[in-house]
DNA sequence: TATGAATGAGGGTTCATTCAT
DNA sequence: AATGAATGAACCCTCATTCAT
């Protein structure tokens, strides 16, 4: 129901923009609000609290990260070209967003256990698709049958999570996108000259 | 009768446990202080405020996790057997000390920008040792030799910390070091079959 | 039921009272808050901090107090009879406002150094006034023309307040204003019989 | 007792400077016993509390400035004569003492109504002196016989106290003894021509 | 006498949330 | 639905004083 209202997107968007600009701990409510340009009072008709807003932001912001991969993964024909298509979109939707990148790789890791566990619920779909391509790479005989998945998982989405991290802590410097295929390589050919 | 314990130490330790025990964000200065044994007041002749106290706890838990796994993996003969010892180390070290696994993969954590840039400056050196690792591995020639060091790094890194954290988060139900074989494989050999 | 006075007005007299029963020092802002009948939280909406606070109660007391004497010594026909005008508005009014005295006379000046600053620039227009006395004074030749007007506004404001201060330590035991003729008297004519 | 030793001395300079450095809220006991060289502790062997350290800062140094003023003024002949010599006194004891003057005028009056009654209780011979010179005056048929003399005393105190303190507040910027004969023909002349 | 490590009470201020309008 | 004034709980740190040595 609330997605629906605009008042409800102008609130996220503009949490987004505060937390990036303001970091975690500098982002009030009331910040968020005038910034959203309702009263403070406002936001408590369509977020539960504070949390809630930002269990949101993420919801919002990385449904759509999450859409826009898997339905590009999909569009490719084996598992080894999926993985590509997933690091270099996940790569690349960061680098377009530097609010966004920031939100996600600093910000909102500030916040508490119980924060961090919802925001963990929202990736549960992303972890989906990197375990689908996981298991299908197998299937195709593309990857190794003795991995274990979720580890793969894990390691799959560590990598890719710390390389952005990294870039955004070093002010994104470089070119994020253009580590793609080496990312890449080392994750299927692995660190091994044999 | 008396805790012959120097003071400083009391109060790291007592820190490592209230914070595992109560979160970053419920551990008041006055809990550390009860639970160390001393007085409020005696936590700022040993440290110059709450965040020092918690920069202080990393330095010293993960200074003598550092040292422990760089002396170990000296005495390796090689790369490959020094990666699979530091993994192995990585995983036992914070398999055997639950409250410190806690602390260093949810806690501290959230802590804000200025604690993270300090953490970061203490685990500039154990990035050293796996950087030295892959160089070793190259010139050995077990390891390609088209790699990225610093993105290998901090592919390692990332697949490690991922990991653990997701052992944490998961409240440890399954037998962390007993992966070690299967993420040295896949950072070794990839995901791929030939 | 309700109080009608503005918080503004509720909180400065709250505090006037406050202190004059506590203390500077013993006047901690839940006190305050407290007397004023408002949460604590609802002082920093209308006031920057404590100190603020404190500015305020004197510049909205003191800012009555000098207006007062301003017109009524404007009313007079000549300099010798405002100087005993002012001398007996001075006394009258911290005569009749025990608390008012008790805080301008004792308790304000126990405050920081940037706070006497203030109180010193809410007191500059009373000085004029004083400074326009005795100027009209020398122009209508009933004063010397010899005289230092910076210091003799001083001695007439030192001698003044040095009055009222002995009279609030000594608990107000005599009548102030009683007093007017023979501070006025000395003023005027010195101590020498010639 | 206290006062023959050497180290009571030391921290009573040490205090003077300290405060005038510092501030009187600046001015920790352990910021004095470092000042003095030695321990904390030891201020406290020397002194009740902090209280009367600064009680004590007055007694000794107001003590010597009253007992100048006394030796000097019954040297003089007359009473108009014994007031010149104060106020002069007054004045060049104060502007010699650049951190007496500080203290006295400026940081010893942040403190509490307790200290500030025994500060006052230490003046109490320097006003007796002041009563003095007035008394004689009225007998030398010098002065007027209707004045009230505790009234005097106050304005004649009142004077010179405002116009060092303005002196201090202005950072000393003109010379406060060559006021001396401005301020005695006030007090004696008073401010009218006739 | 002298030390100085240890004590622990005390308070200004912020900000998420509420609720009368 | 919307407002925004009001609420009040929560906490880090300082520093005068003590006391075991």
């Amino acid at each position: 129901m609330k997605n629906n209202k605009p008042k409800y997107k102008l609130i996220i968007d503009a949490a987004v923009d505060v937390i990036a600009e303001n970091g975690y701990h500098g982002s009030q409510v009331s910040k968020i609000a005038k910034k959203a340009g309702v009263a403070d009072g406002t936001i408590y008709l369509y977020f539960k609290n504070k949390e809630d807003i930002l269990v949101s932001v993420f919801e919002d912001k990385m449904g759509q990260f999450i859409e826009q991969i898997a339905t590009a993964t999909s569009e490719k024909d084996n598992a080894n070209e999926k993985l590509y298509t997933l690091i270099e979109m996940h790569f690349s939707q960061l680098a377009a967003n530097h609010h966004l990148a920031i939100v996600t790789q600093l910000e909102l890791r500030q916040s508490n256990l119980s924060l961090r566990q919802q925001i963990n619920r929202v990736l549960k779909p992303y972890l989906g698709v990197i375990d689908g391509i996981v298991k299908e790479g197998i299937e195709e005989k593309l990857f190794r049958n003795d991995i274990n998945i979720p580890l793969m998982r894990q390691m799959i989405f560590g990598a890719l999570d710390e390389t952005v991290t990294n870039w955004v802590m070093n002010e994104e410097k470089y070119d994020l996108v253009g580590l793609t295929p080496h990312v890449h390589s080392l994750l299927i050919k692995g660190i091994s000259t044999d």
